[in-house]
DNA sequence: AAAATTAATTTGGCTTACCAAAAATAGTAA
DNA sequence: TTACTATTTTTGGTAAGCCAAATTAATTTT
């Protein structure tokens, strides 16, 4: 099997059984890789021989500790080279994720190490999301949704839960990026969305935006 | 065809046409890829098909406009990798090559340009290559090897025709890089080595060594 | 529980990039 | 010009990664 098959693999394995109960379904791989689920059945066969996937047929197929090992090891290149290039090289949130869906693959532990050691080795990615040190640890931060806050307070932006560009965007517009301060002001029952007040103005946030704002 | 094969074998026949009459034989392509003769038939045909080089069977291949120019193309890309890794990495110049075969075929030129603005578009690599610019256009410098030089003269270590680590990591033993200076003191009859004055210091070269010194 | 639905697996096939061995071609020497 | 040698091409074959369609298993509905 080919590095980057079983890279991409275990990395969509990881992120799929993270929220859920670790295992994860051939449909649901399937979709994510842009395959269909025939060809998952044979990759998870092929990682289960490695070891590194455990996998029972017609049940699902979950990580080993060595399957984890490898998918936050990858996360983790990921997520350097996502703040390393808006850090660095001036890219926006919006450019990252796809080239470091590239970069990630290049085989250097030394080279992601330098990367992290320029970059002051942080523990958020542009995005907010953790990044895992050498040896996978990270601190899985407790953000909630902003569409689950309420009104007359004031929270932090810390993450997004949508990493589109069109979403990156359509923040970027409002000067909305982590750390940006938020108040709610109120939140409108019949549709969901919140008039807020961001860098001092008055936005009104639809409930498909702060549904993906995470915050503190 | 896979686009990082297209360019392993662009680069690749760009690389052997250099110095040589501008056609390739199979053979010298099959060794410098590690694969046999019989691959790159195959290869050749499809790059035809394809444009990028002109290929006549039983008789050699050579790169059309389109092929050079892609070539060019990759060729910047490994050279501005290299500088790159070297300057704001901190890696060694015995260490970038490896790590820039597999970063030239990242898909953005974006992303090499500005790597290059961060490095100030430089003209050479650390192995004193010149880069080609985003049209393709390089000052081909005209060192010559330190072999063919005088006894008595100095010269300017511009540049090394071997790339391998193991004799790059031999001139850092001796403090020899790009730039340092070389007097050839006496050269010897016998073997072809010469005795030299490099960094106040009598170091005697061997002809293998001396033979891939490129100097100005 | 039987029927219907949904998901998973198998089977047969495709393409790419390879190789090994045989056949064809070119180049060189006698 | 023939014989020998080296190179190139052709001809089967393999392993990956993928798909479409058929089959088998689970899961829901009724």
């Amino acid at each position: 099997m080919h590095q980057e098959t079983i890279e991409n693999y275990l990395k969509t394995i990881y992120h799929l059984s993270d929220g859920n109960a670790f295992v994860v379904t051939n449909k649901e791989l399937a979709e994510r890789l842009g395959v269909i689920p025939a060809t998952v059945t044979e990759a998870v066969k092929k990682l289960h021989v490695l070891k590194l996937v455990e996998y029972e047929k017609s049940y699902g197929t979950r990580l080993t500790s060595a399957g984890i090992k490898q998918a936050l090891n990858i996360v983790r290149r990921h997520r350097i080279w996502e703040t390393y290039l808006a850090q660095e090289l001036g890219f926006g949130w919006d450019e990252v994720h796809e080239l470091a869906e590239e970069l990630e693959h290049i085989k250097s532990d030394k080279l992601v190490q330098k990367l992290a050691q320029k970059i002051g080795n942080p523990s958020y990615d542009p995005h907010g999301d953790p990044i895992p040190d050498e040896k996978g640890r990270f601190q899985k931060a407790e953000f909630k949704k902003l569409a689950e806050a309420r009104a007359g307070k004031t929270y932090t932006l810390s993450g997004v839960a949508d990493h589109s560009p069109a979403f990156l965007k359509f923040l970027d517009r409002y000067n909305l990026k982590i750390g940006t301060t938020i108040k709610v002001l109120e939140i409108e029952n019949f549709d969901g969305s919140m008039l807020t007040l961001c860098n001092s103005k008055e936005i009104r946030l639809s409930l498909q935006v702060v549904s993906n704002l995470l915050v503190r």
